[in-house]
DNA sequence: CGGTTTCATGTAACCGATTACATCAGATGA
DNA sequence: TCATCTGATGTAATCGGTTACATGAAACCG
């Protein structure tokens, strides 16, 4: 296909690709000698119309490079075919910095191309203050966004509330928004915090300990319920000094891990709500001489790249990252497609990864 | 602000929040009793409107919560203030699961945003078959976008090439695309590599190995041609079989250290072109039951997140992904003010990293 | 054979902006 | 005083689609 390259740049056997003077719909149906309606019937609802002027308009499309113009397809029928994406309205503590959110991204990006719908990283609108509330709903009326999708690290932006009490279909990705035009995807946290705790009794630990989320943070305290409740169902204690908090980055998982290691005895387990506390306590347990797992024990939650890198490999529990990406797409497109009350919400199954860890 | 919850809902002490219906150009004018011409000029070039008017038309603006439509106006201008963004053309290998590529997506998000840019992830147009080398700049003229951003793992999509050699304003990240409306921004891979051999050597090490990318990658190409130079001048000789090939990605690293271990005498430092291959490279030379840097010492390129995190902590060329999404914004505004030639191919400093693996 | 369906297509209003051009009042200048 | 310029605004065409409604031919039917 490629062939030589000339100033630089690439060019096809079939010559400079360039961009088409694109025409309109009425060129079009000039050309075919049939009217624009007719043109218009061949690409939105081409059953009602005569098998031979489908096929003559289709040629003619073809051959002179006829593409339908969104902005007019937008301006007339106020669908745009574009999902707007709501991310980082935290700028202290960007939440895509986090690789989770990311595979998430990458998932949510594929399983709405598949449903034929772009993506649009929403800016707030310029013409609204940076505390304005409308900030990002103004840039989804400005742009006749279909829905919008929320993945956001939890941080309560008024911005994202007026997002999810609009008449726009909403989905929020691990965050728990519930409204009339709203739902949402999370993990089984509950069941992942249990698999956690019955793993780590599983392997013999008695004193186990938690570095947990956020104390308002939904999911957090989910896995905490689940871990609390694997233990209390084996009659082991949890003191309260045996419970952090993160926020789910590196450093806190650190020092949670250096305030329990203080602890006398210390816990020979702990199950931290996030890879990256994981990932921060073990470097704790490291640096203060002892051993993982011979000495503590160490079991995530995630399942994040670094996971499987790190020696001697962590046991975490794992999310269904592709899971949120499919099932976000489909539960906008049922409300897209107008269904009265939104989607139940959707609890992806989580599983326990072995790794050397525990 | 945030008051009480209905229907796991939140409300504003302003009420529930709903999409105003929102008024058209011609309401506004009437309700101020001037022309939509005027109107259209109060937002658009306010200076040639009298004082007066404008506060007139600007206060019942946002008294009746009037937004401009942004289809109509694309309609109208045939600008969309959107970019479009190209990733992951090649399905088999998704460079987006890559942390790099990662990295440089939120850095360009958020330089866009402060242009007022939105960005327009490009999913192929639907009306084209999944080989067409046509489908993304078909959507591209649907939509309107004004210019385009390329990140790609260098798979040379011709849909990619359709791209670079039409009309539309490109830049190309972290690939060598010119053209009369293309430019590129890639890092100072020669010189990064030229650091690393520069830094193996003052660490002592005579027999130096490396694991580059793939051979018609220019990136890596260049990081090795920088490394061989600082090889030269050092008069250290590097053997064609210390130079094995790798794909950026994990296993490939792994795959090649393996190689190199193999070696007799083995070499005792390694240059590996990306942190992911270097951490690869490091797992290997772990599995042997040799230790880093002791035995082994291993460099790496990129400073994704993992090269922090695993000990002993990788030493590596870090790459300013804050500076690819600057500099991508930077270049593309000026293409999108209509300067005769694109901007100049940025290059982008890079830096030692000094850790714990050499 | 006339009336009713059905099917394919055309006509024209409409979506919500921009903008070339026209208009007109008031200021300027000879 | 009248022609000219300037500044503010209005008129109306235009961008490229969709779609309610109208039309007309062919098929069907008793």
């Amino acid at each position: 296909m490629l062939t030589r390259a000339t100033l630089g740049c690439y060019v096809f056997e079939t010559g400079y690709i360039r961009v088409i003077a694109v025409s309109s719909i009425r060129e079009l149906a000039r050309r075919c000698g049939v009217s624009v309606a007719t043109v218009s019937r061949v690409f939105n609802t081409p059953e009602v119309v005569s098998q031979q002027t489908r096929q003559l308009v289709l040629g003619m499309a073809a051959e002179i490079g006829y593409l339908p113009n969104e902005s007019a397809r937008t301006l007339a029928t106020k669908k745009s075919n574009m999902v707007g994406l709501v991310w980082d309205t935290d700028h202290r503590r960007p939440g895509w910095r986090h690789p989770f959110l990311q595979d998430i991204l990458v998932a949510l990006k594929s399983a709405l191309s598949a449903h034929g719908l772009h993506l649009l990283m929403l800016a707030p609108d310029p013409g609204a203050g940076p505390g304005d509330p409308r900030r990002f709903l103004r840039a989804v009326q400005r742009h006749n966004v279909d829905g919008v999708v929320i993945i956001d690290n939890g941080s309560r932006d008024p911005a994202v509330l007026a997002l999810v009490d609009s008449e726009v279909p909403c989905v929020a990705l691990d965050l728990r928004f519930t409204g009339p035009t709203c739902t949402y995807i999370t993990s089984d946290n509950a069941g992942g915090g249990r698999l956690a705790g019955a793993h780590l009794i599983e392997r013999g630990h008695r004193h186990i300990a938690t570095i947990t989320g956020p104390a308002r943070n939904w999911p957090a305290a989910q896995r905490l319920a689940g871990f609390r409740e694997a233990l209390t169902e084996a009659g082991i204690p949890l003191a309260d000094d045996d419970v952090v908090a993160g926020d789910f980055y590196l450093d806190s998982g650190h020092a949670a891990m250096t305030k329990l290691l203080a602890r006398d005895p210390r816990p020979t387990a702990v199950f931290a709500a996030g890879d990256e506390m994981a990932v921060g306590a073990i470097k704790a347990i490291r640096e203060a001489g002892l051993r993982v797992p011979d000495d503590v024990a160490v079991i995530g939650f995630d399942d994040i790249e670094v996971a499987a890198l790190i020696p001697p490999g962590l046991t975490t529990v794992t999310q269904d990252k592709t899971g949120f990406g499919t099932a976000a797409a489909e539960s906008l497109t049922a409300m897209l497609a107008g269904t009265a009350t939104p989607p139940e919400p959707t609890t992806l199954p989580t599983t326990l990864i072995l790794r050397g860890s525990t």
